[in-house]
DNA sequence: TGTTTATAGCGAAACGGTTCGCTCTATCTA
DNA sequence: TAGATAGAGCGAACCGTTTCGCTATAAACA
C-alpha cells in the first residue's frame, strides 16, 4: 500500500542507493534532488522506521520503565521526557512495573525485545542484576531518582537526605522536639535516604530519637493515612509531623481531616512533592518540592548524549537539590 | 553481537524456516523442538521484534496520543492501557501534543512512520482531517473522551453532557437558583457536552439563564482561578459553582482559599474528576468522577479486538456512566 | 595533455526475521 | 499394494531500508 524507498526510484529513474542518500543527506544532483522531492510528495512517501531499524542496529525508540505511572510525578516525569526525546526523532516506550522487581524483570526483557536504543528507569529492585543484559549489550541506562550501591549507572538524583534535613530542622526551630515521620520502608532508596535526613537533623539538635515517631511502611495513600491515626490517636504523641512522599501526604490529610482535628492548631506537618496541593489545601502547606522537570529534562539530555557519543566514559550522577516551600501549616512554639 | 535466528539454525542443522516455525508455535518434531529449544537458552537468543516487524509488517507497538500528559487523569489512563496492551505483548508509544493542533498533525506522522499497529488518542483538533492518513493505512484508531462529528471513530465517552445535569440538579435541588459553571470554550467537544447539561438542567427547572454566570475559557488551573475570582468579587454574584473539569477545580479552590471565603458558607461548589481531592480538601467536596479505569481499560480492549479482528465493520461507541461523589461542599437553602 | 581528485550514482549484499510452495517420508485407506 | 493424506523440513523470495565498494564523469592540477 504505501510506498517504498523503490516506488521513488522506479519514478525517478535513479537508483535505491541514491535515493536513500538522499534521504539521509547526502550528496545528490540538485537537478535529482528534485526529481526525488517531487516524487515523494506526489507518492506520499514516508520513511519506514522499521526497515530503518533493521538496517541500522537502531530503532529511535527509549524505553522509560517507571515503578508506578499511576501518579503525577511519574506523569510528570513522562511528559517531560517525552517531550525532549521527540524534539530528537527518539520515540518513548513507557512500561509500568507497578513496584513489582519481577514484573521489572520482565519488562526489561520486553524492551530489549523491543530493540530500544536506551532506558531511563526508576528502579524498583535494589540490585542491578536485572539491568546485566542490557548492559551486556552495550545500551546505555539512566537511573532517576534511585541508585544501586553495587554498580555504577547514569543517574539523576536529588539530594532526599538534605530535604529532609531542612525539613525536620524547619521544625525544630519552630519549637518542636516530638516530631513524627512516616515515610517508605528500608528496601526504598529514596526512603532510606530521607529517613537519615530526619535522624541527622534530630541529632544535630541533640533531640533523642523516639522510634515510636517513625512509621516505616509502603510509599502510598493507606500508610500515610493509617500512620497518621496511628500516630495522632495514641497519648504520648508528637507535636509535628514530617510526610516523606506525596503520597503520604495526602493519607495524612485525609486522615487528619477524618479525626476532625486541625492543622498548625493541634498538629503541625511539611508535606512532600506537590506545589499544587500546598495551594489547595488550607491552610497552605509547608511542602518539599523536587525539580521534577528539571529531573526529567536531566535524564533526557543525559541519554541523548549517551547515544550521540557527546558523552562517554564514566558513569555521571547528577545531584539536584529541592526547595522548601513556605506554608502556614507549621505552629511556632 | 546478540545471537540471530541463523545461529538457532546453524547450531542444530535445522533450517532458518523450522526455527521460525517453532518460534510461530508451528509443527516441529518433538526431538528437534528440545534442539532448539537448547541452543536457544545457550546462545541467549531473544527474537529480533524490528526484524519480525518488518517481516510480519507488524509491530506490536501502539501509539497513545494525548492532549496532555502531565496531570493525573492522562497518568491514570495511560497506565491502565498499558498495563493491558503490554499482557498481549503490544508496547505503548507515547505522545503528549500539549493541546496545540499542529503538534498533533506532526505527533500522528511520527506514529505512523514509526509503524504503530493502532492509535489510542484523546484529540486535540476538533476535525479528524489529521487522521485522513491513518484512516487510509488502515490502522485503527480508538478515540477517547472526545469525538468528531464529521466522521466515525471507535470511541469511548462518558455522558459529560448527563454528569452536569445531574451535578446542577444537585444544586438546584438544595435550593440554589443562582448557580455559575466555568468551562471550557465550544471548541472542545467535552466542554461543550458539560455546557450542554447545566443549560438542560437550569431549563428542567424553569430557571432563567444568566450568560454572567457561564465562564468559558482554557481547560486549566489559570482559566479556573481567574473565572472564579471574577464571579465572585463583583455585585451580582452566584451562590454556587459547577466547576466542570479538573484543572478549573483546582483554580477554583485556590481562589476561594485566597478570597479569605469558606465553602459551602459563602459559596457552594462541585468538582470535577479527581477522587482523591475530594478527600483532601476541607469540607469534603462534591465532585462529578469519572470512571477512568474503565475510560482506558474499555479504549484498550477494543483496539485488541480491532487487531486481533474480533471487532469487525461498524465503529463502536462506549459510553461509560460519572458518579456523583457526595460531599459536604453545597449548602442546604 | 595526461594524471590526479572529487563528485554522483549504481549494484548488490547486508539487517533478521517470515512464509510460500515444494519434497520427502510415514501412516492410513480402500 | 497403489494411491491418498498428513506431518516435518527445506530453499528461496521477500519485507524496506542502508552501506560498501566500484565505476563513470567532470573539474583541478601539473
Amino acid at each position: 500500500m504505501a510506498a517504498t524507498i523503490r516506488d521513488i526510484a522506479k519514478m525517478t529513474g535513479l537508483s535505491l542507493a541514491t535515493v536513500s542518500k538522499y534521504l539521509n543527506g547526502g550528496n545528490v544532483l540538485t537537478e535529482n534532488r528534485a526529481l526525488i522531492q517531487n516524487a515523494i510528495e506526489e507518492l506520499h512517501y514516508e520513511v519506514n522506521e522499521v526497515a530503518r531499524g533493521l538496517a541500522k542496529n537502531c530503532t529511535k525508540t527509549i524505553g522509560v520503565l517507571i515503578h508506578n505511572l499511576d501518579n503525577i510525578f511519574a506523569g510528570t516525569i513522562i511528559a517531560h521526557i517525552e517531550d525532549i526525546l521527540r524534539q530528537h526523532d527518539y520515540g518513548t516506550i513507557v512500561c509500568d512495573c507497578r513496584g513489582d522487581k519481577v514484573l521489572e524483570e520482565q519488562e526489561i526483557k520486553f524492551l530489549l525485545n523491543k530493540r530500544v536504543d536506551g532506558i531511563i528507569t526508576i528502579p524498583t529492585s535494589s540490585s542491578s542484576a536485572y539491568l546485566a543484559n542490557v548492559v551486556n549489550r552495550g545500551i546505555p541506562v539512566v537511573l532517576i531518582d534511585r541508585t544501586f550501591e553495587d554498580s555504577n549507572f547514569d543517574s539523576v538524583l536529588v539530594d532526599n537526605s538534605d530535604a529532609s534535613y531542612r525539613a525536620v530542622c524547619t521544625l525544630i526551630d519552630k519549637g518542636h522536639s516530638h516530631i513524627g515521620i512516616i515515610c517508605g520502608d528500608d528496601s526504598e532508596y529514596t526512603a532510606r535516604e530521607r529517613l537519615a535526613g530526619y535522624y541527622k537533623a534530630l541529632e544535630a539538635s541533640n533531640i533523642s530519637i523516639d522510634l515510636d515517631f517513625v512509621k516505616r511502611g509502603s510509599l502510598n495513600v493507606e500508610h500515610g493515612y493509617n500512620a497518621t491515626k496511628a500516630l495522632l490517636t495514641v497519648e504520648h504523641k508528637p507535636t509535628a509531623l514530617y510526610l516523606s512522599n506525596y503520597e503520604i501526604t495526602l493519607g495524612a490529610i485525609i486522615a487528619i481531616n477524618e479525626l476532625g482535628i486541625g492543622f498548625p492548631t493541634d498538629i503541625s506537618i511539611i508535606g512532600f512533592d506537590n506545589m499544587m496541593l500546598s495551594q489547595v489545601v488550607k491552610p497552605k502547606l509547608w511542602m518539599v518540592v523536587q525539580p521534577i522537570e528539571e529531573i526529567a529534562s536531566s535524564a533526557a539530555n543525559i541519554m541523548l548524549e549517551r547515544l550521540s557519543g557527546a558523552l562517554q566514559g564514566e558513569a555521571v550522577r547528577v545531584n539536584l537539590d529541592t526547595s522548601l516551600l513556605t506554608g502556614e501549616s507549621v505552629k511556632q512554639f
